[in-house]
DNA sequence: ATGGTAGTAGAACTA
């Protein structure tokens, strides 16, 4: 099975990314977050001509998140609750056979002063009690996406520069531990141990160019479906190419033996 | 360099 995310930033203008990268590496499910758009006007039409299915929440303008898969998704679940109308645009989830796929956009925070980032660290909080009142850590369940968190020092290109940044600091980085040890294990870190790897390169200031980046799109699994990754990977070449468009996101993806 | 770029909007806002 192979699972990957991309933060869009807007699916509408990123389907000429999308498309040829689904054709390419048949991922069996993408996690895509700010799709910026109302489900209403959600693309679906392209994505089937591929033979995928999508399941959405969105709203106009900002955030917005999708599932989309080879074959249908069971289950499939938005917000802290049901239908929430405040959260849903944020968390999206659903089972592919035995394996439980949870997408999230987590919130950026803004500044660590504002109500934003306040929101934020209760977002995650609000995230684990969820995960307790929903699952169990035995399960097989891959919580990926856009987590605005940059959980150690190799994940920014400049630790000390950037420390205290509401993506990057000790408040979140706990925060963010407690609710791992719920059951999460970090995939792409278990295979690929080496700093330099980023899935986000800011559009100001050639930043990709210079690998000035932040890893903060993560593909986390519970300790079973740790045991049966077998390798996971950053891809960067959509996000140095000119055109099609990029995002300032690439995609990660994984692979399981599952 | 309290700048820079991109998307949604159709002027600021979010990131």
């Amino acid at each position: 099975m192979r699972i990957a995310t991309f933060n869009a930033n807007s699916i509408r203008m990123r389907l000429p990314v999308i498309l040829p990268w689904l054709t390419e590496h048949s991922p069996d499910v993408l996690a895509v977050q700010e799709t910026k758009v109302q489900d209403s006007d959600f693309p679906v039409g392209p994505f089937a001509e591929l033979g995928y299915h999508c399941v959405f929440k969105g709203q106009k303008s900002y955030n917005g998140v999708a599932l989309i898969s080879r074959e249908p998704l069971a289950d499939v679940r938005s917000g802290f609750n049901w239908d929430d109308a405040v959260h849903s645009p944020r968390l999206i989830w659903g089972r592919m056979g035995s394996v439980w796929i949870i997408n999230t956009y987590v919130p950026q925070g803004r500044d660590r002063e504002s109500e934003h980032y306040a929101g934020k660290l209760q977002w995650l909080r609000d995230f684990h009690s969820m995960l307790q009142r929903e699952f169990t850590s035995d399960q097989l369940i891959v919580w990926l996406g856009d987590l605005n968190v940059a959980p150690e020092s190799m994940d920014v290109y400049d630790p000390k520069g950037l420390d205290g940044h509401v993506c990057f600091n000790a408040e979140l980085t706990e925060l963010f531990n407690a609710v791992c040890a719920w059951g999460f294990h970090d995939v792409f870190r278990h295979h690929r141990p080496n700093p330099g790897e980023f899935s986000y390169f800011d559009y100001r200031g050639a930043t990709i160019q210079r690998n000035h980046g932040w890893r903060i799109d993560h593909i986390l699994g519970t300790r079973a479906m740790l045991t049966r990754s077998q390798d996971a990977w950053i891809d960067l070449e959509p996000r140095k190419r000119a055109e099609p468009k990029p995002s300032d996101h690439t995609f990660m993806c994984a692979d399981f033996d599952v």
